[in-house]
DNA sequence: CGCCGAGTTGAACTGAATCAAGAAACGTGG
DNA sequence: CCACGTTTCTTGATTCAGTTCAACTCGGCG
């Protein structure tokens, strides 16, 4: 139950819980292994999870006019989901796709909201998890506005540097809003001094 | 009070507050009358209010490298705030102008922490607000990463013709992450179709 | 081996930025 | 109410960042 500790560290990064509650909580975790390239949600369908990844790496992609749009990377300790979907309901313009092998524990939006409605704990975190994924579209968005793509790869590259080197530059360069051959030239000239 | 009737009014389409919950909440509130040109938050505050717009127009704005770029407008019936820096507590980046005079109703962080200590339902509306705002931040991002200038531009048309009317170019083109040149022609061509 | 997808490079093209100038709208004080 | 300066909006000419399309390289793998 190595799974279970890792995800116990990442809530309690965020708010600790007490026994009580986390037992209660963990009573609602699915344990799931998927294989790469396998999908954790297709546009389409409403998210009813929110997965916890004990290990492995995803990418959250939308396609417009055929073509990929990559939105979020998450990794080992992260928790992802197709959240904006989750929220509201509606069904996702996103797909969530596995880049490697994959273990995952699960919680649906049925028991959260039950676990939502018997604690303000739970409701607490609901909030601050909220809270931190404003965070970071806020920042992405303020990028996008104020930087040109060279700015933007360096800067990812400066806090991310991790993930910058993991991923392909065809996944790097739709994050990033730009085209690969784009992402090649910019690796180029900013390497070149 | 015709404004404590309109921020309840707007409470109500997040979550219904029953009565008591409501009347201790309104101790909180402080009006405010301010006129246009000022600033609810500059640059290097930190946040420590959410503001309710009873009447008026704001801007969220930061500056880089000496320019504006638009986050966000907020009108009449909207709650106000830099969110970012009222969730994470370090200093603002954000400013927020008064495009018009206003009248505001006002809550400070610690009277809102107090409320969420004492009230579970506090808590999950700050959790709604939390994920509505994540909302519109993830939209926006989706539509820089995948449309162009005049795309952006006639999606905001069709979706807030009102918006769009009410603001000048300058501030619409900085919203829009395009120099106001370049929407002054956009709408031109647009326009001949 | 030869194929295949990922990455790089080159050349031409394009959407949007920049710079500059003129026209229209706006506020302020006389 | 007009005259003034100031800002905002538009238009044109030029430049530039990033796209597109096409060709080529490289490493992995049947």
């Amino acid at each position: 139950m190595d799974e279970f500790k890792t995800i116990r560290a990442a809530y309690d990064r965020i708010l600790p819980l007490p026994d009580a509650e986390w037992a209660d909580f963990c009573r609602c975790l699915v344990q799931k292994r998927s294989d790469k390239g396998e999908f954790l949600i297709r546009e389409g369908q409403v998210e009813n999870h929110i997965h916890f990844l004990a290990n492995g790496a995803t990418r959250n992609y939308f396609i417009n006019d055929g073509k990929e749009f990559t939105v979020d990377f998450h990794f080992k300790g992260d928790f992802v989901t197709a959240y904006y979907s989750f929220i509201s309901r509606e069904p996702s313009e996103i797909f969530i796709e596995l880049l490697e092998d994959a273990e995952t524990l699960s919680i649906e939006y049925t028991a959260l909201q039950d676990f939502y409605r018997k604690s303000c704990l739970g409701e607490r975190i609901g909030r601050l998890i909220a809270e931190s994924q404003y965070m970071k579209r806020l920042k992405k968005e303020m990028d996008f506005l104020s930087l040109t793509a060279e700015q933007r790869y360096l800067k990812l590259l400066d806090k991310n540097p991790t993930l910058v080197s993991r991923l392909s530059v065809k996944h790097l360069s739709s994050y990033l809003g730009v085209q690969p051959e784009s992402l090649s030239r910019i690796r180029k000239s900013s390497s070149r001094n």
